[in-house]
DNA sequence: GGAAGCAATGAATCGTGATTCATTTGTTTC
DNA sequence: GAAACAAATGAATCACGATTCATTGCTTCC
């Protein structure tokens, strides 16, 4: 047996791999899918573009993979926000206040995310991360509904309307120019509350 | 003086133009922008590919062209069933139907229109379309707020977060699968009247 | 009818970026 | 150190569709 791929090449190998999906996701956020491509990363990586399917068979399973790990960590964030609070209201604004503030942030990568098409495999993606917000804003409709703060109404329908306004008011914007004024944020909130129904916190 | 074009010969090549940009349509409405690559153009409409450049710089013009056709005629349909309405929630209610009903009745076209990107010039027609829906929209708060029916807010945020949230739960569910029944327009139109403040015909 | 020139053709060319693979470099084991 | 093989390289290849252009076919006008 005379060669085994010991811990330490394992070791490298996977953080090479790492190197590479960072790349891949920082090119994301500054250029977007276009800004992205094999050779780039390769380069962003300190790598020759071979290696690339090394580790991945074909740029679409880098995407995919990139896609992931961003949606993981946007959906964290959002949950993670959304736990803290007990009321329906509380947690819609927790919601559009986090979303919204790491789209602002990063808004090259949000743009990627939620508008940008590029490949059948990593479209599908992006309707999972879409599915997944609608998910949660359904869920806290349906928890408002069932506690009587909100009247009665289809949580799926609602819940995809939101996204879309909620994507709409921040990226929307950005395929085309300005930054997206805080006031935004808030006014997206108040609508948002006012569309659920929760006609408390609202007419600011 | 050897060669003058006729009146006969300038009316064969404008209906040949015509028939590109229908052409061009036809496929855009079946495969989205993938398909409407300028061979199938050509060979839909029955000339070689070389004579689409007699008629269009450039692809990019071509797409364009249909595309400036294409939502001129659906802001019109929309504005023509605005007119007819009074209140503004009678107006977002007719707004919503048009544009729903005919986004069904052409998902793909819908789809390529309000989300698939392709090329910056498209894309920046696409923004103008948006912002076309998004202005009617914010004409129709801005006069309700004027005469009391709706209560103040910000008509240009309301009015982009409307546009997201009709695209998304119309053009969203397309990009996956299912067609979207009757029942998601009556809710979404249910959702825009509450989230704009019309609370009359609400709670359904 | 025929000269003059426009219109149409479609095969060849180009550009772009993913993907391959023969070769070089690095590791492991004895 | 050397055999045996894995990892990395990056120039060459491929794929795909827009675009060009030399050639052929049609119109016009006298």
């Amino acid at each position: 047996m005379p060669y085994r791929r010991t811990p330490a090449v394992q070791a490298r190998l996977d953080a090479q791999r790492v190197t590479l999906v960072d790349a891949a996701t920082r090119l994301l956020a500054e250029g977007g899918y276009a800004a992205c491509t094999i050779a780039a990363v390769a380069a962003r990586a300190g790598v020759a573009a071979g290696t690339v399917y090394r580790h991945f068979d074909s740029k679409t399973a880098l995407a995919a993979e990139v896609f992931r790990a961003v949606v993981d960590h946007e959906v964290g964030a959002v949950q993670a926000a959304i736990s803290t609070e007990e009321s329906a209201a509380g947690r819609v604004q927790a919601l559009v206040e986090t979303f919204a503030g790491r789209a602002l942030r990063s808004p090259r990568l949000a743009y990627a995310l939620l508008a940008e098409p590029v490949d059948p495999v990593v479209d599908q993606l992006r309707l999972d991360y879409r599915c997944r917000f609608r998910a949660a804003i359904a869920e806290i409709i349906t928890a408002g509904i069932a506690s009587g703060e909100l009247p009665r109404q289809d949580p799926t329908v609602v819940a995809a309307a939101l996204v879309g306004a909620i994507g709409e008011s921040l990226v929307g914007p950005l395929a085309g120019v300005e930054p997206g004024d805080p006031d935004t944020v808030s006014s997206v909130i108040t609508l948002a509350l006012r569309a659920i129904g929760a006609v408390h916190a609202v007419y600011a």
